[in-house]
DNA sequence: CGGCGACTTGGACAGTGTCCAAAGCTGGAG
DNA sequence: CTCCAGCTTTGGACACTGTCCAAGTCGCCG
């Protein structure tokens, strides 16, 4: 479609550096739900001097451009999606945090005005909880009684 | 209403510690989605000696119980809110990690089945997200241009 | 009251993310 | 093509959240 994120950064006045191409090579390879450590480790595969520090302000920007999305589920770290259209809710283990993404169609609710707490709305994130087949597999295993 | 988490607790087997009490009595405060930490320093204030580890534990058990309900919205710890009834969903801003609740009524679509992944699904949380007024506020008098 | 074993403690440890001074590099000016 | 201002990166220190464990404590039942 549209010109790719390289481009779109040196046309809002970001320099091209090779850090900033290969983390964006990175989330480009559709790898979707990665962590910041994922990132580093995949991007230092390519780039091996890359600092995580680097990593960690560069998905910052990324995020706030809306070139990625920035997911908060369960887990330890946050996840960066690069899939940011069309716009979808995620199905999370509480197990083992596997992520699934929601097929587009499903949203939630919009929120009556009144209950908006005097906040501006930006947008609203559906977390499916459950267990994902290989979880529910072990446990079977672990506990084959009954 | 029923019994108080303490006879729950003594009901259930679990052994009536100070510490348990005195986290119960932190929660049950109505003090709605505070940190592992702040519990503890709540708790540390009736009962000095009382560990971190102990706060974190407890919290984890009365959760896996359901006497109150874990929340991972987009700040860095851990929420916990005490009521578990009636289920809710909550707005959070994005600057200051604000919570609100949204009143009972609001909830996710269900998925359709095959929409699972072979997920066993357990429940869906709705986050709202959004700037509060306070944040709102702030950013006009540091960004007073237009 | 005594003892078993559940519970707590305190500190070490791992993971995630932020910060900063110094060094490096990009991209535009000349 | 060269130069250089200042944007970027680096690497390491640091803060915070949460987990783990061996040792000591104490609730509860007999
Ligand atoms: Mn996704
Ligand atoms: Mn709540
Ligand atoms: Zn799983
Ligand atoms: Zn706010």
């Amino acid at each position: 479609m549209s010109a790719p994120l390289v481009d779109r950064l040196r046309d809002r006045g970001y320099r091209l550096t090779a850090q900033r191409r290969v983390v964006a090579e990175v989330l480009a390879g559709d790898n979707t739900h990665l962590s910041a450590d994922e990132v580093h480790t995949r991007a230092a595969a390519v780039l091996p001097e890359i600092s995580r520090a680097t990593v960690y302000s560069t998905l910052q920007q990324f995020s706030a451009l809306g070139e990625v999305r920035e997911l908060a589920l369960g887990g330890a770290a946050k996840l960066y999606d690069p899939n940011v259209e069309p716009r979808h809710h995620h199905l999370v283990c509480d197990r083992c945090d596997a992520v699934y993404d929601v097929a587009r169609g499903v949203d939630a609710p919009d929120l009556p005005a009144q209950e908006h707490h005097g906040m501006v709305l930006d947008a609203a994130e559906i977390i499916y909880h459950g267990v994902c087949a290989a979880c529910a597999d072990t446990a079977v295993i672990a506990d084959p009684e009954e």
